[in-house]
DNA sequence: AAATTCATGCAACAAATGTTTCATGGTCGA
DNA sequence: TCGACCATGAAACATTTGTTGCATGAATTT
């Protein structure tokens, strides 16, 4: 089975839609949309609950390549087969270049971050939550990879906090900020092995000005961790590949954001309702279509 | 004779299966060994692969309550449909204030999360990352949230292909950037609903130049993911929170990059070198103590 | 305007599916 | 040992499945 690596049956499907006619079009939509049931159920059935013709299925296989519906079936049943975790095709060494072992390689890496995300400890998410929550301000700062975590904690918190939430250095000079903070305010301070200077000085900033620091780390014997109030742990290594995972760090920033959200409650729904509205009415986004 | 409510249909197997009659037993470890098979291939064929004969399948149905293997078979289809919303989604509805509510927030997010990893289609990954790996150029784009997510690309992709890696609207207005894309290059777009203007009109850009066009989705139907080349699956609605999860998102940005980081071999790890070198020595980095 | 191609729904077809019946062979109890 | 019972496989059954030929109507070309 040294296959060349067919592309996936869906991707094969979504590149040829565009030249269909009409019907088989709306029918391959269909089948992208509800590709679990295509699978499981009868093409009838399916034809009944798409309003279409039987036939079309079959035509829509043979359009895009395939004998028929039951060989593109066959395919797409293929493509959803979970994952088989046998003990042998995961992390053996000597992993030769081949039309699978990227696959593999995607495969191991995706398990181990999901391996990862339930060992995080979801206390301290909980308790830096209601410190942010009664903070006057606060403050985001992440450099490298890290910044993009520190970005995404910030549009979610702005979301429904616009006027009390900064990222560290985007209006001018890091060292502008760092002189603003206050007691009372809060600071979020993001970053992993190898640590950056400028998130141990910010780190170290808040310690002095008396505000909280919330310390998002790999580690407990992290620099910024230091002296800080909450520090939030995950793990950046798990996973193979050549960078350090950042999905823990990006799941603790989304758990962050959400509780600090509930403890909010209806002022900061009504808030998050308002932002929506205004970027609804700005027409930021495509309307939905039924 | 008291039901076990109604569980899974796999677990009433497994509980009537001691009581049953060889042949039965037989076929009903069978059919909990391979209860992927069981929902997609047929009876026969399973019989085949089993070495049994196909009345067992039937007569196996009955003896643990259902109608017939059809009836069986629907079960079982429906206990692994994968946008099946978590049994511990259950709590977030009821949920009360207190003193632990947070924490099960926390703890639930986590879960929902970890399990949409695995679901993530891996080939699609690897796919995309032999397409980036031949690319030209790379041009990178994402709004709002994905924004995030769009930068710890760039960051990762720059650590070993610095001149060929570009975020769309640095240098300036996006419209710059769109008229620059060429054939032979790529262009990343990620988004999910609601997407914005900004997104669908870097896809159709790319798509109309000619490069290759890969999309980071929650859905196939999403209106950057027409005419691309390569489009990446994640859930984003899977875990409870007020805000759509990143964290496949995440996920498949770093497996793109580990993959494209495979593929460029000897040079890409040289680059990487040279890049980390060239940090350590601005000693952007604190040193390691021992 | 006529001719042609093509998309599309309907209906008939052969093949395959799940179920049931029947004959066989084995096991247990009287 | 005989008879009742049950597990089991093979074959026959009605149903459902995927497919294909055909007629219709729209779109395009000559």
């Amino acid at each position: 089975m040294v296959e060349p690596a067919k592309s996936s049956p869906l991707s094969e499907l979504r590149i040829a839609l565009p030249s269909l006619p009409m019907r088989l079009q709306e029918v391959g939509r269909f089948v992208a949309a509800n590709d679990y049931d295509a699978t499981t159920r009868s093409m009838r059935d399916l034809a009944a609950e798409a309003g279409a013709d039987p036939a079309a299925f079959t035509r829509l296989a043979k359009a895009i390549g395939y004998s028929g519906w039951d060989e593109l079936r066959a395919a797409l049943t293929e493509a959803r087969r979970p994952s088989q975790t046998s003990p042998f095709s995961g992390r053996a060494r000597g992993r030769r270049p081949g039309p699978n072992s990227d696959v593999a390689l995607v495969t191991d890496k995706l398990e181990a971050e999901a391996a990862g995300l339930p060992r995080i400890p979801a206390q301290p998410i909980a308790e830096a939550a209601r410190a942010l929550h009664q903070a006057k301000r606060i403050w985001i700062a992440g450099y490298r990879s890290c910044r993009s975590v520190a970005e995404l904690l910030n549009y979610e918190l702005r979301l429904f906090r616009p006027e009390q939430v900064q990222l560290v250095g985007t209006s001018g000079p890091d060292d502008l900020d760092l002189g603003a903070i206050r007691p009372g305010e809060a600071v979020i301070v993001i970053g992993f092995l190898p640590y950056t200077h400028a998130s141990v000085r910010v780190a170290q900033a808040a310690h002095r000005s008396g505000a909280t620091l919330i310390a998002i780390a790999d580690s407990l014997s992290a620099p910024m961790a230091e002296g800080a109030d909450h520090v939030l742990l995950f793990e950046a290594a798990s996973s193979p590949g050549f960078f350090p995972s950042l999905t823990g760090a990006v799941a603790i920033a989304q758990s962050l954001a959400a509780v600090t959200f509930s403890l909010g409650g209806a002022a900061a729904k009504k808030r998050l309702e308002n932002t929506e509205a205004r970027l609804i009415a700005a027409s930021i986004y495509v309307p939905e279509k039924g």
